[in-house]
DNA sequence: TCGTTATTGTAACAATTTGTTACAATAATA
DNA sequence: TATTATTGTAACAAATTGTTACAATAACGA
């Protein structure tokens, strides 16, 4: 990672102009639910995960190889969930100081200066399997939990609140919960998914019968953790094709 | 509206380059659900109404001025849905007959042959109201419903299909129903558009039942339409802030 | 070895919501 | 004034969701 890989990355004519991605990456630890967020050299400018879209390849792939990236990991669920285009979002002095610090020049990059759009993406991955790595401009990238979010740049929070926002409508709908756990995980695992993402508690017994009668479930062996009680069951979810639209 | 306006309205240095937008724009009458669907001068070429985004607007804003400038009317319920990225959206030949047959110079207009990634809209209307206007590179923009939509343009067939499952999803969270209604209406109007957007129908009593529940209408007098039956009353929404998210 | 403790898995019952059927109350019309 | 086609409501049934209760353990320590 240096800076003439830098440069060469971001040559105007490589790119479609004006338009941007921005990435909600959701982690789950079994416990707490936090988001990836970058923080770019001696700036103190904090911002989410992002990128632009090459010429030559389609919206999804440039997001897709973006996420693989920061995470490591491939075959995240991924899902965009909507497109921001105020006249508002751009901010050419923040840009140019993020640029100056990377002892990139301002003028040769004018075009990222200009007015974007950003099309907005959100991931679920499961973060103990996950090593995060800061892109060419950042000097580095943290798992922050809401309660601790820094300020982020232009609207960016706007972008986290919304994206939190349809993780929850889709919660119900599809099951999302199922990115974010192990591959196995016990009845309790997946309760505390999702009451972490909708931000309030479910009862035990319902939220379990609930659960057993989606009909998604598949039963393992038990878990014997060492704790004086009972020891819960292992599940995984029946594979089907996961929901890449 | 005359050549002259249509090429000073495309000059490049006012859009933003590769960032369009494309509007699902459903209406009922009381009876039938239909779109919109603009037909290209001399070139048998069907397409949703669309636009660019001027450099000094936002994103919404030249949307709304896009649908206004379609139907006539202000004020229409928008929702962005989805943004169309793939690699195949761009028909850089359709594109040069179009404005060839248009009598523009695609050399001048090169811009536009370009890959373009777009913002999909769907706008809710009671057609009743509207008297549709084609635009500057169309001859005729109609009324078509689902049964008998001409083959339209590279992917606007899966941006209306996406448009009708999202309307699907979120006729039942949100009351959708009122931007395709005059002001007054029958408890059956209301069940046909229901209906006409599931594509099912649904027993009378319970959706009744249910719509009375939600406690968002008011009953106001009876409709006597000259049917030898009793005569249903008159509801009406009660007025709250449009959600124009 | 055998209570004790902290869970988990299930069943039983209650409350709520949704689905179905029945029927009286009309507007027009003959 | 009887007839016809619909509408508005209520009554009951079925399904879903919420709540409570309780037995079945794993580990631990007396």
């Amino acid at each position: 990672m240096n800076t003439d890989k830098h440069s060469q990355n971001l040559k105007k004519e490589d790119y479609l102009s004006h338009i941007a991605f921005d990435s909600v990456i959701f982690g789950f630890n079994g416990k707490d639910l936090k988001i990836l967020v970058l923080q770019y050299h001696n700036t103190g400018l904090f911002a989410l995960p992002g990128g632009f879209v090459r010429r030559n390849e389609s919206l999804d792939e440039a997001v897709s190889k973006g996420v693989v990236e920061r995470t490591g990991i491939d075959n995240i669920y991924l899902e965009q969930f909507q497109t921001f285009g105020g006249l508002d979002r751009f901010d050419s002095k923040a840009m140019e100081r993020i640029l100056k610090m990377n002892g990139l020049d301002p003028k040769a990059n004018e075009w990222l200066l200009d007015r974007f759009i950003s099309i907005a993406y959100y991931a679920l991955i499961n973060f103990e399997e996950v090593n995060p790595v800061p892109d060419a401009l950042a000097d580095s990238i943290e798992w922050y939990s809401f309660e601790e979010l820094p300020p982020l740049m232009m609207d960016h929070e706007e972008i986290v609140q919304k994206a939190l926002e349809t993780l929850r409508a889709n919660l119900d709908r599809k099951l999302l919960g199922m990115n974010l756990l192990p591959e196995k995980f016990t009845m309790r695992e997946l309760q505390n998914v999702y009451e972490k993402i909708m931000g309030e508690p479910f009862k035990r017994t319902a939220f379990q019968r609930k659960m057993l009668a989606t009909n998604a479930l598949i039963r393992h062996e038990k878990r014997f953790t060492g704790g004086a009680h009972r020891a819960p069951y292992l599940y995984s979810f029946k594979t089907m094709v996961k929901d890449r639209s």
